[in-house]
Order: C-alpha cells, then sequence, then structure tokens
DNA sequence: AAGGAATATTCCTGTCAAGGAATATTCAAA
DNA sequence: TTTGAATATTCCTTGACAGGAATATTCCTT
C-alpha cells in the first residue's frame, strides 16, 4: 500500500477537494469558490494530490482541469480486501457461537 | 470519513505494525522485535494507534496486548463504496463504447 | 522489600507541512 | 502590446510530529 495516498487524505481540505471531485472534474477557481479557501492554498493542496497521483490535471487556455484518478482508490480497496477477510472470519466465528448457545438453550427446555 | 484514520496510517512504522497486527493480537516487546525499532518508539506509535481507534490494549500483568479494531476499517470500506461507484460507471461507459465500435466494425464487414 | 522485566512518558531537537502574503507565470481579449 | 483573469510558486512563520535518550511506572519474582 502506497503510504502517500494516506497523507494526501489526511489533511481535512484535501479530503474536502477530494469529496468535491467525485461530482467531475473541476477547475481551480471553482474549488476555491466551494471551499471559501485561499486561492494559493488551493493550488497547492492540488499540488500534493497531483503528486501523491490522486488528481491529474488537463489545460484548457487559461484554466485547468482537475479530475479524480480512480488507481489509488482502487489500490486502496484491493488494500481493505485483507482486513475484509479478516472481519467476515470474525464474523462467522460469532456466528457459530451463537449457534451453540442457541442449541444449548433448546437442550435445556 | 474520519481523518485521524489516514493520519495514523500515514506513517511508515505504523502501518508496519497494523499489518503485523493483522496476524493476531501482539505485545509491545513482539513488535520491537520484528520491527527492529527502539520500544519508546513503538509505544508512542501504538498511542497514535490507541486514540485514532485503530487498535485496543487488554493489560495483562506485565505485558500489553494490543490487538486490531476493524472499525476504521469498516468505515474506510464504506467511504470507498461512492468511489467503488465512480469506478463501475465509467467501466460501464467503455463497455458500451466497445459495444459501439464493434458494432461499427461489423457493419463495415 | 529489592531487583528486574515490560511498558509508558517526558524532554529535547530537527524536520516537515500548512497558511498568509506577495509575486511570478500564462493566456485571452481588446 | 497592454491589461486582466486564472493559476502557480516563493518566502516566511508557526505548529505538529518523529526519533533519541533518559526516566518513570507497574508488576512479577525471589
Amino acid at each position: 500500500m502506497d503510504i502517500t495516498t494516506f497523507s494526501a487524505l489526511a489533511e481535512p481540505n484535501r479530503l474536502r477537494i477530494v469529496e468535491l471531485l467525485l461530482d467531475g472534474p473541476l477547475t481551480v477557481g471553482d474549488i476555491t469558490d466551494r471551499l471559501q479557501l485561499q486561492q494559493p492554498q488551493v493550488s497547492k493542496h492540488l499540488r500534493v494530490l497531483l503528486d501523491a497521483g490522486l488528481v491529474e490535471v488537463q489545460a484548457e487556455a487559461n484554466r485547468r482541469n482537475y479530475k479524480l484518478r480512480l488507481d489509488p482508490f482502487q489500490e486502496l480497496d484491493a488494500w481493505l480486501e485483507t482486513y475484509r477477510t479478516v472481519w467476515e472470519e470474525r464474523f462467522e466465528a460469532l456466528e457459530q457461537y451463537l449457534q451453540k448457545l442457541k442449541a444449548k438453550e433448546n437442550k435445556k427446555n
């Protein structure tokens, strides 16, 4: 798992930017308006997201369109797979326990 | 999505600790040995993980057993759901495009 | 009660990241 | 070619965080 994904998302404003981009590409000005931030800070955050591979840019004249890249999220998803396995194991263990408990109850009655 | 999960996982050694705990509870000494770190640093990282709710402790005499908590990972998984939706949409769009391309090819022949 | 093992905390220092302010760059339009 | 809009970069300061070293705490054993 690539750590830089986590560090990039660990900053509140950057996470907000990512969530915004979920609905489609946005320009720096768009993000500045919606998040009520200073333009330079937005640019800086976008730079970090860019370096982390979380977004990509497409220049169009004066503007720059920032778009979400899904690869890192897919990597994250794949990484989580192991953890999913673990909690499913635990869930099954719990189920079995409840089954036994139920069986014991039936015997008592 | 709780940011502290990301910040906690954004540190290499902490991520390694988490991966270790995937195989079951471990003691501070265990982790210290396996990761070749200084014991105080391990304790400090565990403290961060504890505060972030990624692990839980169970004291047993001198030792302390650290165990992975799955809730934050489940939260992460749920958060990713939205992104999964997006990439599935894109995949379907790609499929439809290929279908049309194929249809056009057939017409040509 | 004393000593020692396991763990946590504190203090210090260096590094890094974030915001603010100012400035540089790039491009379109007149 | 000058002006203005959109964006990026730089410099500065401040706060957070990681590692190292030392020390405190807790509990078992003798």
